[in-house]
DNA sequence: GGCCGGTCTTGATTCAAGTCAATGAATGAC
DNA sequence: GTCATTCATTGACTTGAATCAAGACCGGCC
């Protein structure tokens, strides 16, 4: 490999880096001293990069593309955890288990990643306390999420869970003004991520329509009224 | 304050600390040096240590008793998110966030607890990068534990939640011997943690009892077959 | 065009579990 | 001891949502 096209690699990885939660902040310095313990994995579409137990040789990062995390039961059916797309790490539990990971991983479309490896890391971090401290910052914001999450799916309500994560995506609720939501994906997945079934993820969807809060014309979702929609929401968290 | 004064009450925090997941395993050197920045707490029974929206200073270790995390809609419903008892730890996210808690915390019972103080273990972090990384492991497996618990309550079927809390609670899967566990807590408490309300429990246990997989009395619940309820658990889950 | 492979929607049915309500059992105060 | 209060159990009822089943829509492809 000649020296320009190891510097033009390492240019991409520090981008991706730069753009993932875990290091936002991180002085360029940082980041080239992780993009050299990392290495990139590319997948096609359903590609496996891990299964649940599988010995864990680091974490990742997603360069481009998207994974889904999730466990499966025998019968097949899949608990999706969450869906990682670009910018997002997971799996940062292996930086501290000697056990192997706690999911399966499957890329859902052409997807590429980077291992920042566990052995790398450790040594750089122990070089570098203040990316500790960093790290140790982000790790405690991503544990809130997870906190949200469990929040969110202990709302039992579809109906509230759905407003939620529309309300989530509008950015100005004091506003009458229509919000244009693009769907990424199938209605299928998003109501797995939901927790529910696309059968009661559309009559939902229905329901919104009847009361005029929103319009579906394919893979759009309009907000007519966000103001509306929030004050639905407070009023099914309990006024 | 006399300096033995001092002392002895610097053991009683060490000692907590060590018997905590996010400390266990460091030198005591390092025990010392966080119990430095500690503040000792106490409560009584109902007293709150703090709510939803207050300015955290810290994270905080329970030294005896126990705290009820939780989040309350205005109706008053709680959904608690964990009971925390002697030995563990809660709201590590304080140390990097700059806003407030996320929920809030109530002691079930006379309680103390340790606030390691946010201020100071940034400080003891700088100069002890060693620690950092052992910090960053355990909270690596705490996260690991949130995701768990984000499983079980995807888990739709209370009976398969109940299920799973006793098998984690046998020692011996594979054993026929019948094993005792004593319920800490009420029912009502313990039925909210696994996210359904007494009613439900109590007839989730006679159907139990129905099937002999366990017996009740008072505050004891005995699983007289660990291996039948682990292929009771086995075929909930799919098989 | 017409014929498929998907995804999406809608309806009918079923079931787990939450709510309401009544009654016991246990605990503690006085 | 009585009385009160909280906890636990059981029954009857209601409901949200999963499941099953049948079309509708919407590509791509020959």
């Amino acid at each position: 490999m000649s020296a320009d096209f190891a510097e033009f690699k390492n240019l991409g990885v520090v981008n991706t880096l730069r753009n993932c939660r875990l290091f936002t902040g991180l002085p360029p310095a940082d980041l080239q001293n992780i993009a050299a313990v990392t290495v990139v994995k590319s997948l096609e579409k359903d590609d496996y990069l891990f299964h649940e137990g599988d010995l864990a040789h680091g974490f990742y990062v997603v360069q481009r593309g998207a994974v889904n995390v999730h466990r499966v039961s025998a019968v097949g059916k899949e608990q999706v955890i969450h869906i990682f797309r670009t910018g997002d790490s997971f799996a940062e539990v292996a930086l501290a288990s000697p056990t192997g990971y706690p999911a399966d991983a499957r890329a859902l479309e052409p997807t590429s990643v980077l291992l920042v490896q566990k052995q790398g890391i450790l040594a750089l971090l122990k070089r570098q306390p203040e990316l500790a401290l960093r790290m140790l910052g982000s790790m405690s914001s991503h544990l809130r999420v997870l906190v949200g999450q469990l929040e969110d799916l202990t709302v039992k309500d579809v109906e509230t869970r759905l407003a939620n994560w529309l309300v989530k995506r509008c950015p100005d609720l004091k506003s009458e003004a229509p919000v244009k939501i693009e769907l990424t994906m199938t209605k299928r997945v998003l109501a797995a991520e939901l927790g529910t079934v696309s059968e009661t993820f559309s009559r939902t969807l229905a329901k919104f329509r009847e009361q005029k809060l929103i319009s579906v014309k394919g893979k759009t979702v309009t907000v007519l009224s966000p103001i509306r929609l929030h004050s639905l929401l407070r009023h099914n968290l309990g006024e």
